[in-house]
DNA sequence: ATAGAAACGTGCAGACTGTATGTTTTTTCA
DNA sequence: TGAAAAAACATACAGTCTGCACGTTTCTAT
């Protein structure tokens, strides 16, 4: 059928990633083996090892796919208008909107650090959302913030959104949720 | 050399935990084989799959006893004097005291939730700290809080404490993030 | 058209997990 | 006290997985 080098290589790279996203959210990073990813995605071990070095090699392409999906999908939303308050709370909204995506907290807030490691998961952090919600976090406070506590806020309300969002996966009233995180952000606008 | 049955149990399920926790630390639980862990104990597969039903059943077992240190080291200095206030910041140093030990937040905050899930991990902070935290918001709110907002905002508050303990393990100043967290409970008061 | 490179396929070595089965030590009880 | 039963521990094995080495096919460049 005469497909390039560049098509072959991008088909079964797609087909891989998506066979594995499938199976790391239905059974998890451990318990998927390569054998299962490769019959899903109709290839076999050697194209794999071909194209990614490990196991783990996959698994991180997988994460940065979601990773820029979410990304792609909270810009979408993101005109950013109103008080640097309304602006954080929609940003929130637009961030638990994209973890809505089934199998996203597990993959995104569950499998990674474990399997990339804290640091791994920081830099990622720091390449997606990390930069919006520190600059909005900033607008709120004023400038008479030192940047080691801005850090830190940033920091800190970041795990607030990954918990919310592991929350109402579970079922947990978003709402509530919301509101939870919208008196948080309040608070520190005194 | 003639032990009691209860003796040798204990002194092997021990054994096994203490070589199993060392080496979950170093190398994660992954990466952590059952031959290391009984030839660090010094004892025989056999003894561990005898005491234990599986390697994950010896994870659990050294996580709850991890989870049970944290709970009894912060209860030695919990107090619980003074403003609401200063009964949740002071309650949030014990707890970065806890984690100081070192392995403590590889252990309970990146490798416990990938092996055990998000449900287990749940029980294990409903069992441990995540009541008196629940309290202590309680009191710093008031009477007029719905209990689903209450749940909501310890689940939060929570999450920010692991991530700042995950920080300060990494290296961050620990003043920064207490001030951080200060701030937040602070801004809650209103 | 052909040499070389890239993509892909197959088989293998080493390692690990969990279990089944055997052995030793402790406990029970007659 | 002396077997019998139970508990603790040891060993051997089957099945599976990972990563790599070495083939084979398909594409690319000249």
């Amino acid at each position: 059928m005469a497909r390039s080098n560049k098509e072959r290589t991008e088909a079964t790279r797609l087909a891989l990633i998506e066979a594995a996203r499938r199976l790391f959210v239905e059974k998890g990073y451990a318990e998927t083996a390569t054998p299962d990813i490769v019959a899903e995605a109709g290839v076999t071990r050697g194209a794999l090892y071909h194209h990614f070095e490990d196991k783990r090699a996959l698994f991180l392409a997988t994460l940065e796919r979601e990773a820029q999906a979410v990304a792609a999908q909270i810009e979408t939303v993101s005109t950013a208008s109103g008080t640097p308050c309304e602006a954080l709370l929609s940003g929130a909204a637009a961030y638990f909107d994209a973890m809505a995506e089934p199998g996203r907290t597990r993959l995104l807030l569950l499998e990674a650090p474990a399997v990339l490691g804290f640091e791994a998961m920081g830099a990622i952090d720091r390449d997606n959302a990390e930069g919006t919600l520190k600059t909005g976090l900033s607008e709120l406070l004023g400038p008479h913030v030192g940047a080691e506590k801005l850090q830190a806020l940033t920091d800190l309300l970041s795990a607030a959104f990954d918990r919310a969002a592991i929350a109402i996966e579970a079922g947990a009233d978003r709402k509530a949720y919301e509101a939870a995180i919208a008196d948080l952000i309040d608070g520190l606008r005194a």
